[in-house]
DNA sequence: GCGATTTGACCCAC
DNA sequence: GTGGGTCAAATCGC
């Protein structure tokens, strides 16, 4: 059940994806039809989230599986929105459609093929041609590659996906230089996926605006929760076999698992996670939101492992989850929430997507 | 030794 | 001509 319900959000995710980031202009009516259609799968994850959560052996895969889901639904329904950028500026972590935005004026790198292989051609044909055409299309007519960006105070460089810094670029106009990553698995995978890193002010913690371009296509770097899981199914080589060899060379050369809070506390709850696996963390962003709301008065030991965390949380949650309400939808109103937005509607998942967005 | 990062140069769109 | 994205040699760090 779990993970044809996770397979079906996933199917709805790619939709998405292509509804929110592709190149169709939406009419008003499209418009309509496609908020009508994201909330039909907003809901049905809302839905099977928690009966999944409550599932001990596919939970990570379901869950890893509806939040890539969620945050798309998530994108997708801001930028069908038409959010102004000063309305969700504010929010901390927030995802908006990059073209929509004078921030980001200059187009984003293409889809560069030609960039892949352009050093071998420089080397066999010359500078002269250093380019292709395919790296001219690259600007041309403002048409360009899906891109959006995220405005957050959280290290930007701990997103949970694996990326190498290939450049750095002092931008007129800022005081702050820009930095160019692309996927780690960009040459083994062909993972055109790339993001830019701009400081925007030296607040404390200060402002970070991450464009993030083309979605990964490796699906190795959001296997590090699968990659845990005990699923015997998700190692065997004859049904994935590129995922035993990839993920243990993540583990090797890359062994932080960004998603995973630091371990002040107790471990992990040892009946809903054994996977020792998860350990491998040793670099963690500031997301201390991560801790049960309870842990501070010493009633919960609930910490280290999200799943353990949002389990836990259906446990015992419910003496003080008024509480938890009350706290994350004045926070929601702070930041400039649209209540009529029925994600904001509901407190428990706004905690939990900022959470997750904090940690990735 | 190998992979990641740095940094100046190159290239293209505007 | 300029700004910004990318390349790739040099350098760094494990």
């Amino acid at each position: 059940m779990a993970a044809a319900a996770a397979a079906a959000a996933v199917a709805h995710d790619n939709s998405v994806c292509v509804a929110a980031f592709g190149d169709h202009e939406p009419s008003q009516g499209d418009d309509q039809v496609a908020m009508e259609e994201v909330a039909q799968v907003y809901e049905l994850i809302k839905t099977h989230q928690p009966l999944l959560l409550l599932h001990h052996q596919p939970q990570q895969l379901a869950y890893s599986l509806l939040t890539q889901a969620m945050r798309a639904l998530n994108v997708a329904l801001s930028v069908m929105k038409h959010l102004p950028p000063a309305s969700v500026a504010a929010v901390p972590v927030n995802m908006i459609k990059a073209e929509e935005t004078p921030a980001n004026g200059s187009a984003t790198p293409g889809h560069d093929a030609s960039a892949a292989d352009g050093g071998d051609n420089l080397h066999a044909v010359g500078k002269a041609t250093r380019r292709s055409s395919a790296a001219k299309k690259r600007r041309i007519n403002g048409e360009d590659k899906p891109s959006w960006f995220q405005l957050t105070t959280v290290v930007p460089h701990e997103d949970g996906y694996q990326w190498r810094k290939y450049g750095e670029k002092k931008i007129q106009g800022t005081h702050f230089t820009r930095s160019y990553f692309r996927c780690t698995y960009r040459d083994d995978k062909g993972c055109q996926a790339t993001k830019q890193i701009q400081q925007k002010d030296n607040n404390d913690p200060p402002n970070f605006q991450v464009t993030y371009s083309n979605d990964h296509t490796c699906n190795f770097c959001t296997t590090r929760i699968i990659n845990n899981s005990n699923n015997p199914a998700l190692h065997n080589p004859a049904v994935n076999p590129d995922v035993d060899t990839i993920c243990n060379k993540m583990i090797k050369q890359e062994p932080q698992a960004a998603w995973l809070p630091p371990p002040p506390l107790k471990a992990i709850s040892n009946d809903l996670d054994e996977t020792p696996a998860l350990h491998v963390c040793q670099e963690v962003p500031p997301c201390s939101k991560f801790y049960c709301s309870d842990a501070a008065a010493g009633t919960c030991s609930s910490n280290s492992s999200v799943i353990a965390h949002y389990t836990d949380e259906f446990d015992h949650h419910q003496m003080g989850q008024q509480l938890l309400e009350t706290t994350v939808m004045e926070e929601a109103l702070v930041l400039g929430a649209d209540l009529d937005d029925p994600y904001f509607n509901d407190p428990q998942l706004l905690f939990l997507y900022e959470n997750i967005m904090n940690c990735y």
